[in-house]
DNA sequence: CGAGCGGTTGAGGCATGTCAAGAGTTGTGG
DNA sequence: CCACAACTCTTGACATGCCTCAACCGCTCG
């Protein structure tokens, strides 16, 4: 393990609170690996075997089903996921693939799974650290089932401004195609909704984002807390809703 | 509280293993209520006072975004619903309705969020219980994205065919309408889609779903544990996914 | 330089939503 | 006990959102 490692990784919310000598232990127990990007890392269904952290690079999680597949999440530094499989000691439900070159820190779940049993401050960490990747992921499906594609394409322009400082202009951190599959649409769709929203106040040229009426923007949006919002004190982990 | 409420509680895997003392603790501080069908129990919003345990009765879970609104699980007995924004201390992200005549334990969520501070194995349980929660809706969004209506439907059918034992022929326990925006579709599309399943081994006459042909039917579903199953030791339940 | 890939654009088609009407059922009040 | 209202479910006609297929541009990288 790298000596600048741990401190970063000690500050996130899961870990931040547990008894120094039980966090080194599990840092002793952990491995640092770097991948190269593209690589499959975690293919569902594997058993889950490793909390992962990203420390630098990117993730995508994707799920796949009959042969289609579709991106659920990209995680970034410095925040962990697959928590939960690791926890329930259950098959990955998606699957890890690096956007690129990437370093992960790995936890050994069986180690992780006997430390909140012994660290009372680390299980309420864990608790809480689920709590708010399920309230990410409920958010997510409303946001599905209750936004039209345009609405969630608008939503999540404007999010990102305002994730962004509420900056008028800024560029995406992902690619369409990447973004089109998170959204639920194809990227043709995409690119003709991108297009399409220059009447609702918001340009694109290439990755840049442009917002020339931000309310405009927000009257279609219609931006909602429970939907739209981040749990405070969260990693905003795991959940990986980050993209 | 009634009498014979406490022991179904009691042995929810949520409440199992904690401290004999701190279960009759926690009971002392609840409330059982009785509500009438339709009655709108929770605001989406709202902050999270009670953890709620369904005793009979049941409960549905809509999410609500401009003007439109979305059923995210209907809760049977016996299981608790919105742990995770009694743990966060947050506004519940759903609104809760009853659908019949239901009767309700409430649990104080500020008992709930000291007990598992004192109390080591009922913070396993909800750790748990919350990755089994997460785990769920992560699956509920990757059928919502991965399958369309069609096969969403006929996957719904067979899972449930398969709760009920496996039995060639079993009861719809919930109306047709709301099964649909649980799938995502409407109502009309919905009947169409349940009429030209027929032709893929699956009659339905009312209320009532006959499988004609369970091989036809597995053949379109393509069942998959990362979808369809369930965790095995879960309530199955806050998630709510039982619908 | 040329292959491969991401992005864009257009044409066309299928899936899904919308609107409207009517049958059947349930619940309620006279 | 009946009549009516309200609701679910179904069906048809129609509109539209989204996907598919195909072609093309521009960029990157071997």
């Amino acid at each position: 393990m790298r000596p600048d490692t741990d401190p970063q990784i000690r500050h996130l919310p899961l870990f931040r609170d547990m008894v120094q000598a039980n966090f080194t232990e599990l840092m002793t127990a952990s491995y640092d690996q770097i991948f190269p990007p593209g690589l499959e890392m975690i293919r569902q269904g594997d058993p889950a075997d490793f909390l992962h952290i990203v420390m630098e690079g990117s993730v995508e999680l994707v799920g796949q089903w009959a042969g289609r597949e579709c991106t659920m999440a990209v995680v970034r530094p410095v925040s962990t996921f697959i928590l939960a499989a690791c926890i329930r000691d259950a098959p990955y439900l998606m699957t890890a693939r690096t956007l690129e070159r990437t370093r992960i820190v790995l936890v050994p779940a069986s180690d992780l799974r006997s430390m909140f049993r012994r660290d009372p401050e680390f299980a309420v960490a864990v608790i809480n650290e689920l709590a708010a990747c399920y309230r990410s992921v409920v958010r997510s499906a409303k946001s599905m089932k209750l936004r039209n594609s345009r609405e969630r394409v608008a939503a999540y322009l404007l999010r990102h401004s305002i994730i962004a400082g509420g900056a008028a202009s800024y560029t995406l951190a992902v690619e369409k195609r990447l973004l089109a599959s998170y959204l639920g649409m194809t990227p043709e769709n995409l690119s003709r909704t991108l297009k399409s929203l220059e009447s609702n106040g918001i340009k694109i040229d290439g990755a840049r984002v442009i917002i020339t009426d931000r309310a405009k923007l927000t009257a279609l949006v219609k931006p909602d807390k429970l939907i739209d919002g981040l749990d405070v004190g969260s990693t905003a982990t795991g959940t990986g809703l980050i993209t």
